[in-house]
RNA sequence: CGGGGUGUAGCGUAGUCCGGUUAUCGCGCCACGUUUGGGACGUGGAGGCCGCAGGUUCGAAUCCUGCCACCCCGACCA
C-alpha cells in the first residue's frame, strides 16, 4: 500500500511532497516558483473559500476586486510597508514585445513611464480608492474582502507552503474609530480560529504577534498559529490593526459626528493557499491525504465490484440508487464506475486522496441488501444494511470531523510545554512542539533566542498577566509567549 | 541570494569517471484477449533533439564553457 509515498518517520518534507503529488493536489509549472493547482487540489481549495465566504457575509462584509497592477508610486507612500515587501516584487516595465533577429523580444520603445508592481497585497490601491469612497462618517464602515491572486518572488518555494504566486483573500476595512476597528481585527481571527477548528479541523492558538514579526505597515498583528506534525508551527492567518497608517499615508479623512476631518482606521486580514498545506500537515498519515468531511469535495466514493457485464448492470442500479440517496441528503458522492480500473486499484486511490467514506457494492452485499463502509481516519471496515445508510454515514462523517480536530488537538496539547530555564527551552525546541516561557519583551532577546534555537515567538497569547523572569536575560517578563520553530 | 546535489520516454532509472554498434530496465500508455471483494495477467505495439546553447573531436548522453530548471541545507518571507 502507498508504496509512492515516502514515510512520514523517513523524511518529513518528502512525505508531504509525495502527498500533494500523489493526492494530484498541485505540480510544479514551467514559471519558476509558481504551481498549478489541480482539479482536485483546487475542489478542496474551492470548499475552504466557499465557508469563509459565507462567515465573511454573514458578518456584514461584501467581495469586490482591485487590480493586479499597482503604480510604483502608491507603493512608496507608507514607508514601513515598502520596506517589507520591497525585496520580492514582480515589476512590469514594458507593455510590448516585437521580432527580432533574436526571437521575440522586449520592445525598448514600449516602457510604460511609470512602473507597475505586481501586488504582493493591495492595500496601497484599495486606500488610493477608499479615499474616493471616504467623506463622511456615514460612508464609514467599508467591510470589503476580495479573492484574488499575488506575487511575492521567493528564493526557496514549497508547494501550497510558499509559492512565488499563491491565492488568497484580503480584507480591507475602514472605521469610524479606534475601538471599532479593533474590534473587526479581534472579529475576524474569532473567525479564523473557528473556521480552522470547526471546517478544517485544525486546533490553533491565537494572539498577537512581536514587533518584527508584525505585518509590514501595521499597529498590530494578531494571528493564529497551527503545529505541524513534524513539531513546528505554521501561521494559518493574520488580522491586522493597522490604526491610521494607510489613511494617513493616503489622506483618507472623514468628518465626524462632531463636524471635525479625522482620519479614518483600519485593518487588514488574509490567509491563503498555505492553508492547504496546513490541511495536508495536520491529518495526512502514510497512506495519503486524510480530509476532514466538511472540506472533502467527495466525503464518499462508491466503487462497484463485478465479474462480467451481466453483473455489472445489477449492482450499478443498485449503486446509482445508492448514490441518489446520499446525494438527496446533500452528501457529496462520488460514484466511480469506470471499468478501466480494477477495485483494489481504486481502493488505493481513494485513500491516497483521502476520501473520508468508502462503500464497497458487491454481488454478495446485493443479496444482503448491505454494503461494505470504510472509514478513512481510523481504516475500520464495517458492514451496514441498506436501510441504514444514510444514517450512518452521517453519524460518521460528523464523527470523523470531531475526531480528527481531538486527534490533532490532543497532538497539540502534548507537544505544548511550559518551561522555567533556558536549558530546559533548548531541549524542548529541540524536539519541536510549542514552548511557553518568559520573554522580556525586547528585540535583542528575541534575535538571541533565534540565534542560538532557531525558535522565533510565534505569538504573545491574550492571557492574563502573569510575571516572571526572562528565560535568557532573567529581566522581567509580564507574561509568557509561545515560541516555536516555524514554517 | 550563498553552499551542496540532480537533470536520459509521462514517471522512476542504467549508462557519464575511462567518448566508439541500433541508449538500459521497471512502471505508465495504446490494441486484443482473459480478468475484477485490496494497486490483475498474457501477447503485440507506440513513445527519446540524453535539460538548453555553444565548443573540443573522425565521432559526444559521456569531455569543456555558459545558461536554465528542480531537490536539500542556510539567510528572507504568509
Amino acid at each position: 500500500m502507498a508504496k509512492n509515498i515516502t514515510k512520514k518517520s523517513e523524511n518529513y518534507s518528502q512525505w508531504y511532497n509525495d502527498i500533494v503529488l500523489n493526492a494530484d493536489l498541485a505540480e510544479t509549472s514551467a514559471v519558476r516558483g509558481c504551481m498549478v493547482i489541480k482539479p482536485y487540489g483546487y475542489a478542496i481549495w474551492e470548499r475552504l473559500q466557499a465557508e469563509l465566504d459565507k462567515m465573511f457575509k454573514k458578518t456584514g462584509h461584501m467581495n469586490a476586486y482591485f487590480p493586479l497592477f499597482i503604480p510604483k508610486s502608491f507603493f512608496s507612500k507608507e514607508a514601513t510597508h515598502v520596506d517589507g515587501f520591497a525585496k520580492e516584487c514582480a515589476i512590469v516595465t514594458h507593455y510590448r514585445l516585437k521580432n527580432s533577429d533574436n526571437g521575440i523580444v522586449v520592445d525598448e520603445n514600449a516602457k510604460l513611464e511609470e512602473e507597475l508592481i505586481v501586488r504582493p497585497t493591495s492595500e496601497t490601491i484599495i486606500w488610493d480608492t477608499y479615499k474616493k469612497w471616504i467623506q463622511s462618517y456615514r460612508d464609514l464602515p467599508i467591510l470589503v474582502n476580495q479573492w484574488a491572486n499575488v506575487v511575492r518572488w521567493e528564493m526557496r518555494t514549497r508547494l501550497f507552503l510558499r509559492t512565488a504566486e499563491f491565492l488568497w483573500q484580503e480584507g480591507h476595512t475602514a472605521h469610524e474609530t479606534k475601538k471599532e476597528a479593533i474590534n473587526e481585527t479581534e472579529l475576524i481571527l474569532d473567525i479564523y480560529a473557528d473556521f480552522l477548528q470547526k471546517f478544517m479541523a485544525i486546533p490553533v492558538i491565537k494572539g498577537r504577534k512581536t514587533e518584527s514579526e508584525r505585518f509590514a505597515g501595521a499597529i498590530d498583528t494578531y494571528c493564529v498559529e497551527a503545529l505541524m506534525q513534524d513539531g513546528k508551527a505554521l501561521q494559518a492567518g493574520t488580522s491586522h490593526f493597522l490604526g491610521q497608517n494607510f489613511s494617513k499615508a493616503f489622506d483618507v479623512k472623514f468628518s465626524n459626528r462632531e463636524g471635525k476631518l479625522e482620519y479614518v482606521w483600519s485593518t487588514s486580514w488574509g490567509v491563503s493557499t498555505r492553508l492547504m498545506g496546513a490541511l495536508i500537515m495536520t491529518h495526512s498519515d502514510d497512506q495519503g491525504l486524510v480530509l476532514p468531511p466538511k472540506l472533502a469535495p467527495y466525503q464518499v466514493v462508491i466503487v462497484p465490484i463485478y465479474k462480467g457485464k451481466e453483473e455489472f448492470d445489477e449492482i450499478d442500479s443498485f449503486c446509482t440508487q445508492v448514490l441518489n440517496d446520499l446525494q438527496t441528503k446533500g452528501i457529496r458522492v462520488k460514484y466511480d464506475n469506470r471499468d478501466s480500473y480494477k477495485p483494489g486499484w481504486k481502493f488505493n486511490e481513494y485513500e491516497v486522496k483521502g476520501v473520508p467514506i468508502r462503500l464497497s457494492i458487491g454481488k454478495r452485499d446485493i443479496e444482503k441488501d448491505s454494503m461494505e463502509v470504510f472509514r478513512r481516519d481510523t481504516f475500520e471496515k464495517k458492514n451496514y444494511k441498506r436501510e441504514k445508510l444514510i444514517e450512518s454515514v452521517l453519524f460518521m462523517l460528523e464523527e470523523m470531523q470531531t475526531n480528527l480536530f481531538n486527534r490533532s488537538n490532543l497532538f497539540l496539547q502534548e507537544n505544548t510545554f511550559e518551561v522555567n530555564d533556558f536549558e530546559e527551552f533548548k531541549n524542548k525546541i529541540e524536539k519541536g512542539g510549542f514552548v511557553l516561557a518568559h520573554w522580556d519583551g525586547t528585540e535583542e532577546t528575541e534575535r538571541e533566542i533565534k540565534k542560538l534555537t532557531k525558535a522565533t515567538i510565534r505569538c504573545i497569547p491574550f492571557s492574563e498577566e502573569e510575571k516572571g523572569k526572562c528565560i535568557i536575560s532573567g529581566r522581567l517578563s509580564e507574561r509568557k509567549v509561545f515560541f516555536a520553530k516555524a514554517y
